[in-house]
DNA sequence: CCGTCCACCTGAGAGC
DNA sequence: TGCTCTCAGGTGGACG
């Protein structure tokens, strides 16, 4: 259930291991890995032949890989989202096939793959060409000097990792919604990278509801609470920076969120670290929302 | 604009 | 043993 801080250690990975090599060959063991990339698999495969890998890129959830562009008019990217159970693994050739292996790359010097392993096929890859946005991407800076996209993320914010993101606007943003607070921490076009988890984790940091209005929220409210997104992010992130230096690229899928320890998350039952009150577990937007019932009132 | 429901998926675990 | 059911949740689209 990969979400920003286990996205970026990936993007950090794959930006050591195969940024400056040249793909050879692309094998698609699991042609639904590719159904967001409408041309087919056989036009996945023959465009990144012999393309080079320039640059790794994320922006929330989503990463991508720049790619050389020969003679085609628009540049472009090798587009991944990770779903909730996809991981981007860096091996050596003969390390055995993983039981969910999806895709595998090979590049022009064979001592390591590329190889996309997702066991419910949520998460997949696509090529897309990089356009021009109003707002531009992270890492995207084009020959002509504008910022550059890939047009699925477009609709995507900002995450609060993000130098230019605009606490001022998000808080403004969320003034103006009429929604509880979670929905909106949970809405990429509002601010991206939070996944169910994390929401949780910041909402008990900032002593919030997970149903709170956002109308009533203050703005030294939010920014408590993104501040606390980005605590949660940042000590995940310390967690997960270990793996850059091995020959691989992980997001530990199975146990998932590396080893840091959750405050709220999958602890109902057991006493808030605050103030010893049971946390609650509670449905909402048809998943699990942990709280505790006394730190965190509804007003 | 807002909220709900659904489809897309696999595998673990519970209950019978 | 083996069947059915529930649950896990990121994304995007349909619909009221």
């Amino acid at each position: 259930m990969p979400e920003l801080p286990e996205v970026e250690v990936v993007r950090a990975g794959l930006a050591r291991w195969v940024v400056g090599r040249r793909i050879d060959s692309v094998d698609v063991v699991e042609p639904r890995s590719l159904r967001r990339h409408r041309p087919g698999p056989e036009h996945f495969t023959a465009t990144l032949a012999g393309r080079e890998i320039t640059d790794a890129v994320r922006r929330g959830k989503y990463l991508w890989l720049l790619l050389t562009s020969g003679n085609d008019p628009a540049p472009l990217a090798m587009l991944a989202h990770l779903g909730m159970s996809g991981q981007l693994l860096v091996k050596p050739p003969e390390a055995p096939a993983e039981r969910h292996l999806r895709v595998r790359v090979t590049f022009d010097d064979r001592d390591l793959q590329l190889r996309f392993v997702d066991q419910r096929i949520f998460g997949s890859l696509q090529v897309t060409e990089l356009v021009t946005t109003a707002d531009g991407g992270p890492g995207g800076l084009g020959r002509t000097g504008l910022p550059l996209l890939p047009p699925e993320v477009a609709h995507i914010a900002r995450d609060p990792l993000d130098p230019a993101f605009d606490d001022s606007d998000f808080a403004d943003r969320v003034r103006a919604r009429h929604t509880g607070i979670k929905r909106a921490l949970l809405d990429q076009s509002l601010i991206s990278g939070i996944g169910n988890i994390y929401a949780d984790e910041a909402l008990w940091r900032a002593a919030l509801h997970y149903a709170r209005p956002t109308e009533t929220l203050t703005r030294t409210a939010i920014a408590r609470l993104t501040d606390a997104v980005r605590q949660v992010f940042g000590e995940a992130l310390d967690a997960g920076g270990t793996s850059f230096d091995a020959l691989y690229v992980n997001v530990n899928g199975e146990s998932g969120y590396f080893d840091r320890s959750l405050d709220v998350y999958g602890r109902a039952g057991e006493p808030c670290k605050r103030c010893g009150t049971p946390i609650v577990r509670e449905k909402f937007m048809n998943r699990s929302s942990h709280f505790c019932p006394v730190c965190q009132r509804k007003r």
